[in-house]
DNA sequence: CAGTATCCGAAACGATACTG
DNA sequence: CAGTATCGTTTCGGATACTG
């Protein structure tokens, strides 16, 4: 186990990030290779719908993770892009993913395992 | 930014664990020195209700990330612990640790900005 | 002690239609 | 095109009271 960590300096207080939102891990994703125009994302992102794409954005703009720029074109035409900040979310993600991948077997015999003991009691 | 990853393989496949509840995290944490009642979660985690306390450490449960052992005692008496499984979910936290810690300044300075802007119009 | 039952409010998500 | 407005549904967390 290593190190430890204390509960009230690093869960409380040190972890202040959300991006729990349904979309926003892929919203980054989405964003990774460059600017992205909102239509762009709400098909890359399907099912989501524009009222709740828009609220995502509007919170990664909040919190610095993206760039919003409107172009005075005919028609509209908007940008969104990652910041240096929104960018650095990747090592999150990795570490999501590793750890997933790393216990995948074990997730799911979990699951199996706890599936049967409900079909068991039914 | 190094290697890449594939959307589809990695959020949408690979991301299945959610852990997002709102005292999930300080479950692990409280859990990391050892098996815990249920009633010393209650009074660790303040101001959680038992109800949610109960609908957390179930879900925990099912995908295996912690142990129910009930005593056959009067008063009834029953531990939760953490699992391999379980305890491997510090390195997500430490992962999330690590990222805000590098990362809170910029954090604020974003904050900051967005909470002018938002002055500035109103 | 270790929960469950019931009710409640807030928030997130979603579908559809509409506007600058 | 890039959203907003409106409405409904679902999920989550919370308060209080009650039970084996």
């Amino acid at each position: 186990m290593s190190e430890r960590l204390s509960t009230h300096e690093c869960v409380t207080d040190l972890l202040p990030v959300h991006l729990s939102g349904k979309w926003d891990d892929q919203i980054v994703m989405s964003l990774l290779d460059g600017p992205r125009r909102f239509g762009e994302l709400l098909t890359a992102l399907q099912p989501v719908t524009p009222k709740v794409l828009a609220a995502s954005l509007r919170a990664m703009q909040r919190d610095g993770f993206v760039t919003r720029t409107a172009y005075d074109e005919v028609p509209a035409r908007v940008e969104y892009e990652l910041t240096e900040l929104g960018r650095s979310l990747l090592d999150l993600l990795k570490a999501r993913c590793a750890w997933t991948k790393e216990h995948l077997a074990d997730l799911r015999a979990a699951r199996a395992a706890s599936d049967q003991l409900a079909l068991e009691s039914a």
